[in-house]
RNA sequence: GCGUCCGUAGCUCAGCUGGAUAGAGCGCCGGACUUCGAAUCCGUAGGCCGCAGGUUCGAGUCCUGCCGGGCGCACCA
C-alpha cells in the first residue's frame, strides 16, 4: 500500500506543477513526498485520500476546485481519483492489488510481516528479573509477556536479540526466607511436601512475615544472616543455594508454561560487586565526588535531577552500582546496539539516573540504551498488595483460565472433536492471557480481568482463536470436497465484495504495522490490527459463503483470501504469544 | 513541593506524522441458525474528547495555565 501511496504522491505532484500559476513556487513549497496523503473515513470513497487545503493559499483558489483541475490530470493504470469536495481520493485497481498482495502472504507465509527496518541491529532485552524469595505473579506475566513480544517484534524487523533474564538472588529479603525455613522447615522439602518449588520457598517468606510481626528482632537476624552470606559462611551460603535452586527451578516451569525463555540468565550474586571499580575510576576523572563520610556521588542536577549516591560509605554496592556494572559486563559478553530494559513504570526515574551516568563514563553504547516501562496491573476489586494478600499468583491464574477453558469446551460440547481437551485449553488459557497483557499500550495501568480475558465474545484472545479455527475449518471442508471445484481457477476479478477489499489491504498494511510496533515497542498496535481483521472476516463469512458457490472459480478465489488471512493471524499469533488452534 | 505519565460513551479502551459525520469491546434493549463452526453476526440507545485560553484554513491530536488521578523524587530493589 506505501508503494502506492508513494506513486500516487508523485502524480498529484506533477499534475499540481501543471495547473499551477507559478511552478518553481509549488517546487520550492512541496516535494512529492511532503503531500499529505490520508485514508478515507469512508472506504467508498477511496483507498488513498489527498486533502487539498495546503494548495489553496498558493493557487489562489478554492480547494474543491483544485481537487476538480486535477481529476482529469491524474491519470494512472492503477487507479483513478475522482474529486469529492476539498479531497482528491484515488481507487486503486484490485485485481493488481489481490495478486500482489496474496503472493506475498503466501510466500511468507506464517513469517509475514518480516521486514529490514532494524536490519543488523543487534539489542540485548532483559525482562522479567524476579526475586528468588517467591514465586512469580501478575506483575511479572505481564514484564514476560512484553519482553517476549518486543523480542519478536525486533526479530521480525531483521534485529538480532538476545533475551536476559538478571535474578535478584541475593539480599536481605532472599534472607528472611532462608531464616524462616531455619526456624520452621525442619529439612521438609518441596518434594516432601508436594508443593511447587518456588512456591515452597516463597510460603516461608510468607511464614517471616508473620514471624516478624510478633518478634521486633526478625529482621536484625535477616541481617545478620545476610552479612554471614556476605562473610562466605558455608552453612548459610549451602542453604542459599539450595533454596535458591528450589526458586529458580519453579520460575523455570512457569516460564516453560507460559511460552516464556530466555537466551542466558545473570545473576546478581555474581554481578553486584561490578561497577564499584568502574564509580571509582569515574571518581579519578573528576566526574563523581566523595563526601565525609566516603560515600561517593554524582551531581545530575543540571540534567534535572538531583545529587544521586553511586557508592555506599562502606564501599558496599547499591542499585545503581550494580546496574552500571552489569551494563559494563554485558557490553563485553555481548557488544550490544542497544539495551533495553523492561520494569515497571516505578524506576523510570532509576533508568533515567543509570543512562545518564553511564552516559558522563563516555561508554560509546550509552546512547543506545533504552528502558521500556509499563503500567501497573490492577484487579477489578483494586490494587495488587502483598501486604494484604491479593496479589495474584501466575500459577494460579493460569491454572483458573485452563479451568475455565475447559468448562467452556464442555458446555459447547466440543470434546469430539478436539484431540487434547485440557491441552487446548492450557493454549485458550495463555492466548486469552497474553492478548489482554497486550492489548493496551505498555504505559498505561491496565485492569485485569480474568473473566473478560477468557470470554470467547468481543476483544479477547480466545475470539482470534475462534476466528482462527473457523478459517482452519474451511480449508478442511475444502480438501474434503475439493474435486467439486476442480474446472475453476483463482481470478481476482471476481472478489468484488468491500470486506475482501478491506481485508487486503489490511495485510498490505501489516508488514510497516510491524516495522512500527519494533520502533514504538507497542505490542497493542499488533493485537488491534488482528481483532480488526478477524472482525472484518465475521462480518463478511456471515453474509458470505466461501465453499457454498456455484462457480467454482469464485470458490478458488475465496479461498485464496481464507488461507491468505489464516497465514496473517498465524503470524501475528506468533508475534503476541498466542497459540493458533486448529480446532477449539 | 518538584519530576513524569494519564484524563475520550455507564465500564474498559482505539483514534497513525493536526484534516471529511469521534470509533471498538463489555454491559443494556431488540433481532438473525433446514446452509461452510451462533464460542458468531446485525441493529437501537449512549459523547460540551477533564476545564479555560492560544497556534492554524482546520485541534481529541500541537502550546500554555488550571482541575483530578497513577507513579517516582532512599547510602531499598
Amino acid at each position: 500500500m506505501e508503494k502506492y501511496r508513494k506513486m500516487w504522491k508523485e502524480i498529484v505532484f506533477q499534475a499540481l506543477g501543471k495547473i499551477a500559476p507559478d511552478t518553481a513556487a509549488v517546487r520550492a513549497s512541496f516535494t512529492p513526498d511532503s503531500i499529505p496523503a490520508e485514508t478515507p473515513p469512508d472506504p467508498a470513497l477511496g483507498d488513498i485520500a489527498f486533502p487539498m487545503f495546503p494548495f489553496a493559499k498558493l493557487f489562489k483558489a478554492a480547494p474543491a476546485r483544485i481537487a476538480g483541475l486535477l481529476e482529469s490530470l491524474t491519470i494512472s493504470p492503477t487507479g483513478r481519483a475522482r474529486a469529492a469536495g476539498p479531497y482528491l481520493n484515488v481507487t486503486l485497481d484490485r485485481p493488481a492489488v489481490f495478486r500482489e498482495v496474496f503472493g506475498r502472504v503466501f510466500a511468507e507465509g506464517d513469517a509475514y510481516g518480516a521486514n529490514g527496518s532494524r536490519a543488523g541491529e543487534r539489542v540485548m532485552l532483559e525482562f522479567s528479573s524476579p526475586n528468588t524469595n517467591k514465586p512469580l505473579h501478575l506483575g511479572h506475566l505481564r514484564n514476560d509477556a512484553l519482553g517476549e513480544c518486543a523480542a519478536s517484534l525486533l526479530k521480525r524487523c531483521g534485529a538480532e536479540v538476545l533475551k536476559v533474564n538478571l535474578i535478584n538472588d541475593r539480599g536481605v529479603h532472599i534472607c528472611k526466607s532462608m531464616l524462616a525455613y531455619k526456624k520452621y522447615g525442619n529439612d521438609r522439602t518441596p518434594e516432601s511436601e508436594g508443593v511447587k518449588s518456588d512456591h515452597f520457598v516463597g510460603d516461608y517468606y510468607v511464614k517471616f512475615a508473620q514471624w516478624a510481626k510478633d518478634d521486633p528482632d526478625a529482621d536484625n537476624q535477616a541481617r545478620e544472616l545476610l552479612k554471614a552470606w556476605e562473610a562466605g559462611d558455608p552453612e548459610t551460603i549451602a542453604l542459599w543455594e539450595k533454596m535458591n535452586r528450589w526458586a529458580v527451578e519453579g520460575h523455570k516451569r512457569t516460564y516453560e508454561a507460559t511460552g516464556v525463555s530466555f537466551d542466558r540468565y545473570y545473576f546478581e550474586h555474581e554481578t553486584y560487586t561490578a561497577g564499584r571499580e568502574v564509580i571509582l575510576q569515574g571518581l579519578k576523572k573528576g566526574l563523581f565526588y566523595r563526601k565525609e563520610d566516603n560515600s561517593v556521588w554524582v551531581d545530575l542536577t543540571a540534567d534535572g535531577l538531583d545529587e544521586k549516591v553511586l557508592l555506599r560509605g562502606d564501599g558496599t554496592s547499591l542499585y545503581v552500582t550494580q546496574d552500571i556494572g552489569t551494563a559494563v559486563v554485558r557490553a563485553e559478553d555481548w557488544p550490544f546496539d542497544r539495551l533495553v530494559f523492561v520494569t515497571g513504570n516505578e524506576q523510570i526515574y532509576h533508568f533515567r539516573m543509570l543512562f545518564i551516568v553511564l552516559r558522563k563514563l563516555g561508554y560509546p553504547w550509552a546512547e543506545k540504551m533504552n528502558h521500556l516501562p509499563y503500567g501497573m496491573v490492577n484487579l477489578p476489586e483494586g490494587k495488587m498488595k502483598s501486604r494484604e494478600g491479593t496479589v495474584v499468583d501466575a500459577d494460579d491464574l493460569l491454572a483458573e483460565l485452563t479451568a475455565d477453558a475447559v468448562e467452556e469446551i464442555r458446555a459447547r460440547e466440543r470434546e469430539g472433536e478436539i484431540e487434547d481437551v485440557s491441552a487446548a485449553a492450557r493454549k485458550i488459557a495463555l492466548g486469552a492471557m497474553n492478548y489482554f497483557l497486550l492489548a493496551f499500550a505498555p504505559h498505561k495501568d491496565i485492569v485485569f480481568d480474568p473473566k473478560e480475558s477468557i470470554s470467547f465474545n468481543g476483544d479477547t484472545g480466545p475470539y482470534l482463536q475462534y476466528s482462527g479455527a473457523r478459517l482452519s475449518s474451511i480449508l478442511r471442508k475444502y480438501e474434503e470436497r475439493k474435486e467439486r471445484y476442480e474446472k475453476g481457477a483463482v481470478d481476482y476479478l471476481l472478489l468484488k465484495e468491500s470486506d475482501e477489499w478491506e481485508l487486503a489491504k489490511r495485510f498490505a498494511e501489516f508488514p510497516a504495522l510491524v516495522a512500527k510496533a519494533a520502533a514504538d515497542l507497542d505490542p497493542s498496535l499488533i493485537t488491534s490490527f488482528l481483532y480488526d481483521c478477524a472482525k472484518l472476516f465475521a462480518h463478511y463469512y456471515h453474509d458470505h459463503q466461501v465453499l457454498g458457490n456455484d462457480d467454482p472459480s469464485l470458490v478458488l478465489t475465496r479461498l485464496d483470501l481464507v488461507r491468505a488471512l489464516r497465514e496473517v493471524l498465524r503470524s501475528g499469533f506468533l508475534i503476541i504469544g498466542v497459540p493458533f488452534l486448529d480446532a477449539m
